[in-house]
RNA sequence: GGAGCUGUAGCUCAGCUGGUUAGAGCGUUUCAUUGACAUUGAAAAGGUCAGAGGUUCGAAUCCUCUCAGCUCCACCA
């Protein structure tokens, strides 16, 4: 054996015989199935820290795959819908392009071109991060028969009642012109100027005057003394645009304390105002366009930007002495657009929307009831505050990245025909086959959501449904494993599947936490701290960095990225390496006659001890402690104690005492480093067999 | 406004259902070393477990409050 180990170029040969053997594929074992889905990196972009994470579902398929078990590994790319298209619209920005400079079909395949670009980068990461995939399985989200199932899944909802399309105020980034959910929307503190206007006789605070020209009621609350006599009536107010009237209504949602206790009610551009404007019957008018400009109704305004036109509109106002007073500190909470950080722009728009109420329910029940399991458990909390509290879900986003809705209307009658893919011949409600599709696209995690049997469906894999464990990052619980198992129980129950057991798309939910950089701050490219796993894999070894991310680190936690825990990984690595060396120069003494000692037989019954440890705390997905017993045994009770012990007395029964106990927990240690452990047992035993399909060391009693 | 998380050695963090002298890695100090390994070995220093109170025979661990940092949810013009 070389004096010292040197990964460099090792890890990549390792993995390449195992890939050739077939080792990934799950019928390498003829036991019960085992599987997990690899969260389906985004296939935009190259792999950014966090999903190195992912090592966690490689420790546990290598675990399982090791007890004999059918461990699946499914791997895939997910399309990300709007975030691909807004790095690739910043990639045409560098080239002085835009999106509109090109026609759909243009443009969606410039995007489909860019992506298959990146996806080999991305995989050629998980591999080098020694993941065992089954790569014969891999799928994309906009692979033809996944796209068939994301349709079949809107016509059940919407022949289910449970989809509709309705002109509703939705989250509006007029940068990017798409709608957003709510949870794309981020809120920022900013300090405005609060205006207050006069409105006839009365004066209220508003941070938006330009929006007055939207305005269809003014509300008071139905307590407030001061305003009483105004309730009911109209007022004659003077506006910039010259004398208009206004209704003043009575509504709960006023706070007598905030402003003057006045509000004015612009229903086409607030939310609580859209609230108000349903429980009083006043009329939407929309004075914003979608593209960020005011629209005719704002008169001479119209056209301007929304900043620009406020801005000239208090100026206005001012000069006609509208404006009662401004108070130039106030604070107060925006929305924005998580992407370009722009203000959100509340917008009526037609979209098709789930009701979320229902489906939300029985996903509910599923964790409560134990059916779905959560670790670390203090996480089913945020699983139930996000599901109780739902809102109908906006699906439509308008962009092209992604898949089409399959929804066509009637030019003629307008009513909608949602199919399951194929254009409709003629309209179902009045037969005129002047139809036009939808020119929305899918949120991307309406298609995500439906990952765990759309993958396991259309690769014939159906038998490993519902999947062991879901393992991801805690930040996407609510975004995508809560939407997996409300769609995926939908799914089933319309499949009729009865038993409750097999409707749940996953029994397991293991979250980890994020990985921050060396300071404590989360990594993000505006900030220019991101590290590139593989420049770390590269110095340190895909084993070092796998280890020193479980080690030390409770699961769901967030952790630093510590190069000190990467030496000490790395020092590891060099141990197990010498402590081969050291048997491997002991074999010449081997044959000595002689007998064990009571030492021997010790260190026999700590390394049972410990197999039957890690396998237990594997079970519980505590790999940190799995770790770090495993550290701790290796070095400083087996190398430091028993090898130092055992030198001065080689025979042939100690020293296969040594080598035994060795390769139990070279095994033991192959789901965490699985290249170093390849490889030592390649040049120790040299057998032609493989650890990764080796027998687990501890046999589980079977349940 | 609601909810949650974190606060343990100089630094980064473990500490499971409360139980003998509170642990690891890195760092620091001392010693060893041509012998599997200096990517080493032996040893040492270093903590009022944020603070206060309570429950208990016994609490870093359970409860209450305070302080500090962070996150999520809702979004009041």
């Amino acid at each position: 054996m070389d004096k010292v180990y040197n990964q460099q170029g090792i890890e990549e040969k390792i993995y390449k015989t195992w890939e050739e053997k077939g080792f990934f594929s799950p019928e390498v074992n003829k036991g019960k199935e085992y599987s997990i889905i690899l969260p389906p990196p985004n296939a935009n972009a190259p792999l950014h820290f966090g999903h190195a994470m992912y090592v966690i579902e490689d420790i546990l398929i290598r675990f399982k795959r090791m007890q004999g078990r059918r461990a699946l590994w499914l791997p895939g790319a997910d399309h990300a819908g709007f975030e691909t298209q807004f790095v690739f619209e910043k990639k045409l920005q560098q080239d002085g392009k835009s999106r509109f400079d090109y026609d759909r079909e243009t443009l969606y395949k410039m995007i489909w071109d860019f992506v298959q670009g990146n996806r080999p980068v991305m995989e050629g990461q998980l591999k080098r991060l020694g993941f065992s995939l089954d790569w014969s399985n891999r799928k994309f989200t906009l692979d033809d028969d996944i796209v068939k199932i994301v349709y079949k899944t809107f016509k059940n909802l919407y022949d289910d009642g449970l989809l509709y399309r309705a002109k509703r105020l939705v989250n509006y980034c007029t940068f990017d012109g798409t709608s957003f959910s709510d949870l794309e929307v981020i809120y920022e503190e900013r300090q405005n100027p609060l205006y207050y206007i006069k409105y006839g006789p009365l004066v209220l605070a508003t941070t938006r005057p330009e929006t007055k020209f939207g305005d269809t009621a003014v509300a008071v609350n139905p307590k407030d003394k001061r305003y009483q006599k105004y309730i009911g009536k109209e007022l004659e107010i003077e506006t910039v645009l010259g004398k208009s009237k206004i209704k003043v209504v009575a509504d709960e949602m006023v706070d007598m304390e905030f402003g003057t206790g006045v509000v004015k009610i612009t229903p086409a551009h607030d939310f609580n105002d859209y609230e108000v404007s349903l429980r009083h019957n006043l009329p939407m008018v929309q004075v914003i366009n979608y593209d960020g400009t005011m629209g005719e109704r704002a008169g001479k305004f119209s056209g301007m930007y929304v900043r620009q036109a406020r801005k000239a509109i208090v100026e206005e106002m001012q000069e006609k002495g509208l404006i009662d007073h401004i108070d130039e500190n106030y604070k107060h909470r925006i929305g924005l657009c998580y992407k370009c950080k722009n203000p959100i722009e509340p917008l009526p728009l037609e979209q098709w929307f789930i009701k979320m109420k229902p489906l939300a329910e029985p996903a509910i029940k599923a964790v409560k009831k134990g059916a779905i399991k959560i670790y670390p458990k203090d996480m089913e909390k945020m699983y139930f505050q996000f599901l109780e509290n739902i809102k109908d879900w906006n699906i439509s986003r308008q962009i092209v990245w992604g898949i089409r809705i399959p929804a066509w209307q009637c030019k003629d009658c307008k009513s909608w025909v949602v199919t399951e893919g194929d254009a409709p011949e003629k309209c179902t409600n009045c037969s005129s086959k002047n139809l036009i599709q939808d020119e929305d696209t899918f949120d991307t995690w309406f298609s995500s959501g439906q990952w765990p049997y759309a993958t396991l469906k259309t690769t014939n894999n159906q038998e490993y449904y519902p999947t062991t464990v879901m393992e991801t990052g805690y930040d996407i619980l609510r975004w995508w494993v809560a939407r997996m198992v409300v769609l995926g129980l939908y799914v089933q129950k319309k499949l009729e599947v009865e038993n409750e057991s097999k409707q749940i798309p996953f029994q397991n939910v293991v979250l980890h936490g994020l990985v921050n950089d060396p300071l404590g701050k989360k990594m993000s490219k505006s900030k220019g701290n991101v590290v590139d796993p593989l420049e770390l894999v590269d110095q340190y070894g895909a084993d070092a960095v796998r280890f020193s991310l479980v080690y030390g680190t409770a699961l769901g936690n967030d952790q630093s990225l510590s190069y000190p825990k990467l030496d000490a990984a790395r020092k590891f690595t060099n141990k197990l390496w010498n402590m081969a060396r050291f048997i491997e120069m002991k074999r010449k003494e081997s044959k000595k006659d002689g007998d064990l000692s009571a030492g021997d037989k010790e260190v026999s019954e700590k390394t049972k001890a410990l197999a039957k440890d890690i396998t237990r705390l594997l079970n519980l997905y505590d790999f940190n402690h799995a770790a770090q017993n495993l550290y701790e045994y290796i070095w400083h009770e087996f190398a430091d104690k028993y090898i130092e012990d055992v030198k001065q007395r080689i025979n042939t029964k100690t020293y296969t005492n040594l080598l035994d106990n060795y390769l139990i927990f070279l095994k033991l240690l192959h789901p965490f480093m699985p290249f170093i452990t390849e490889e030592i047992y390649k040049k120790l035993w040299g057998t032609g067999d493989y650890l990764i399909v080796s027998k687990w060391p501890y046999e589980e009693s079977t349940k």
